[in-house]
Parts: structure tokens; C-alpha cells; sequence
DNA sequence: TATACAAACTAATAATATTAGTTTATTATT
DNA sequence: AATAATAAACTAATATTATTAGTTTGTATA
């Protein structure tokens, strides 16, 4: 094995993430990844089985890296620090690897079985930090998706510009966590407080 | 004028718009949207300046429709429910009108003054309604963007699948609406309560 | 009735993904 | 050391895409 120019699948999926970042998604075609990797285009369908196939893998990498990020954030941390600091993990996520975190939003998830795995993964990790407000089993879920709510939805609108004028961003980002932590202790702690 | 085939640039929004949301926004192609209107793709260049055209034309038309149904929804009502109403306008729209709400994420609205305008009339709409919570001016952009993301960042991982199980989604939604309204009372309304 | 022109058309080009079939270089075996 | 297997490169070809150029046509107005 090992032949004339040694391409592997993790080159491809490097080279692919290099591209979406600094391109953009669009920017990535066969054609693109071919001559970034030094290779002719129809050789990529040695490693893979095409373009979306290409997509659906980095999605799942993508998702894995944003998956290990969230945790580091959140070892060592607790409550109101730890949702903080993997707010803030998010956000920096997405700032830094624009277009492979947009690549995890475009994959359809339901339809893959590892996407559907990673995915489940993070949800878990959100749970996990719950647990220290004593949400109860049957609004964890709830509460577990108003936060990947909140920051999917914050941090997809300001990567379109959708926010207009990008003023106050970090602030903004801020007080909307502080807002969502206030909810989140009105409903669970009221008497803790 | 009107030759033969009376093509207007509304018949071909509208077809549009029914492919996107009929068979996602990746089927929008020139020739499949020449096709539904009876012609040959290269005859909507007649009408347009080619599909990116179409497709910001597209964005424009869904944000202007998302805007209306949203200000339906708050005639005659403020405060949670106003809030509470127009999150369920929000949520029906996307799920009625799947690919049209997608493409109004996918333009890039920074580059865009139309597609900038109907965006800000939508925040107007929100800061509006909040208002009434005697928000201040200061943080009343951080409480609108929360609402946005929200609602946003709901709508878009409910259409991927990106929750999972797609189990108590309604409830999910309303317990979300509520969560973000229970903050909003302690931060800003807290000696009403 | 004739002309002007908007909007259709056909034909052609360049870029895309993909498939089929071929060559080559390295690894493992004799 | 020579050779056989094979993974992964290659070239060539096809179908589909968007788009441009140039032509025809049908209707509305002068």
C-alpha cells in the first residue's frame, strides 16, 4: 500500500475544513479539494464516496471538535460558571471554524446514524450541566434545548450579519446568557435565591 | 407587450418558492424552475440576472412575508402575549413554509440593502413589542437578539432534525417562550411581579 | 398596416460531479 | 531479488449545471 502521493481521508478532511473556513461552503468542489491536496478529482473517490458524502463526514468531525470544545469548557465548572463558559465555548466555535460549524448545520442529522450519535453527545453534555438546578427529568429536555436554542440561534444570526450592524456583539451574547440564566433560576431556584 | 408565454417575475418567485418548499432549496435550479413554469431556463434571464438573483429575490420575499404574518400576529395585543404569539407566528411560518424561511438564512443580508431593510423592519417589530417591558434603550437590542435567537435557533435545528427525537417539540417550544419570559420579568419587571 | 420590442427560443460554452477503464508504485510473497 | 497483488493515482468520457450570444416571434402601439 501507500502509493505514488499518499493521500489519506484525514488529509481530505482537512483540506476540506481549510477550505469551507476560508472560502465558505460553496467554495468546497471536488474540484477545489482535488487541487488543494495535489491530486486529480476523480482520485477522491478512492477515499470516499463523493462530494456529500464528503459534506456528511466533516459535519460529524465538525461536530466532534465542537462536542470536545464544550467539554473542556465545562471540566472543573458548575452552574451558572460552567453554562457560561460553554456559551462563550460556542460562540468561539463558531467565530473561529465558521464554515465547519456551518457545515454541521447543513447535514441533515435525522438521517445519519453517526451525525444522530455526536449530536446526541452534546445533548448530553447540556443535560449533564443541567442537573445541578434540579430541573426535574421532564423539563430537561425543555431546558436543554432553549440553551442549544439560544446559542445555535445567536451565533448562526451573527455569522449571516443577520443582526445588522455587528455593535455590542460580545455584549449582547453576554445578556442574553445572563437573561436565560435568570429565567432558568426564577423556574428552579426561586427559593435558592 | 406580453408575448407568448406571459412569464412574470412574480410566477416565477412564487414556482420558486414552491420548490424550496416542496422539495428543499438544493432543488431550486434553473433548469427545474424553468421547467415548472413551461419555459426554457435560458428565458429567465429575461426576468432576472440568474439564480443567486432569484434566490436573494426569494430571501427578500420570505423575510416580507415573515414580517407580515409577525405583525398579524401582535395586532392588538403586548406584553407575554404579544411575545407569546408571535414566537407560535414565528415557529408556523417556518414549519409551513420550510425552504422559503432556509433561503432568507442562506442570503448573505450584510451585502444586501434590500434584504437589510426588511430585516430591520423585523427587529423594529420585536424592539416594539418590548417596549412595553420598559426595557431601556440600552439593553433593548440585547433583548430583542435574545428573542431572535430563540426563535431562530428553535425554528432552524426543529427543521434538520438537530433535536433528535422529534418529541415534544410544542411543548418544548412553549416552555422555552415561557423561560424567556420569566427572565424578562425578573431582570426588568421584577417589583411588578 | 407596419414597426418596435419584450420575451420567448436555439445553440454553444464552461464548470460541475461522477463513472469507467488504465497505469503505477509500493508492499508482501516467493 | 524477482514477482504478484493491490491501493490509489491517472486519463477519458458523460451528464447536468449556469450562463452568454444571437435569433425568432407575437403582441401592442403608432
Amino acid at each position: 500500500m501507500v502509493p505514488r502521493n499518499r493521500v489519506t481521508l484525514p488529509h481530505i478532511l482537512q483540506a476540506a475544513a481549510t477550505i469551507v473556513d476560508t472560502d465558505g461552503v460553496d467554495a468546497l468542489t471536488m474540484s477545489s479539494l482535488a487541487q488543494k491536496l495535489g491530486i486529480r478529482s476523480p482520485s477522491l473517490y478512492n477515499h470516499s464516496e463523493g462530494l456529500p458524502d464528503i459534506r456528511r463526514r466533516l459535519a460529524v468531525s465538525g461536530l466532534e471538535q465542537l462536542r470536545d470544545a464544550l467539554m473542556r469548557s465545562t471540566v472543573g465548572r458548575s452552574r451558572d460558571e460552567a453554562i457560561r463558559e460553554m456559551a462563550k465555548s460556542y460562540l468561539n466555535f463558531v467565530r473561529t471554524r465558521p464554515g465547519l460549524y456551518e457545515i454541521t448545520i447543513l447535514a441533515p442529522t435525522d438521517l445519519d446514524d453517526e451525525l444522530q450519535k455526536v449530536s446526541q453527545e452534546i445533548v448530553d453534555l447540556v443535560t449533564q450541566v443541567l442537573k445541578a438546578y434540579q430541573v426535574g427529568s421532564a423539563d430537561e429536555i425543555h431546558i436543554a434545548r432553549t440553551l442549544r436554542s439560544l446559542l445555535h440561534g445567536f451565533a448562526s444570526l451573527e455569522q449571516r450579519g443577520g443582526f445588522g450592524i455587528p455593535i455590542d456583539l460580545d455584549e449582547s451574547f453576554t445578556h442574553m446568557v445572563d437573561t436565560f440564566l435568570m429565567g432558568l433560576h426564577k423556574r428552579y431556584l426561586a427559593k435558592n435565591q
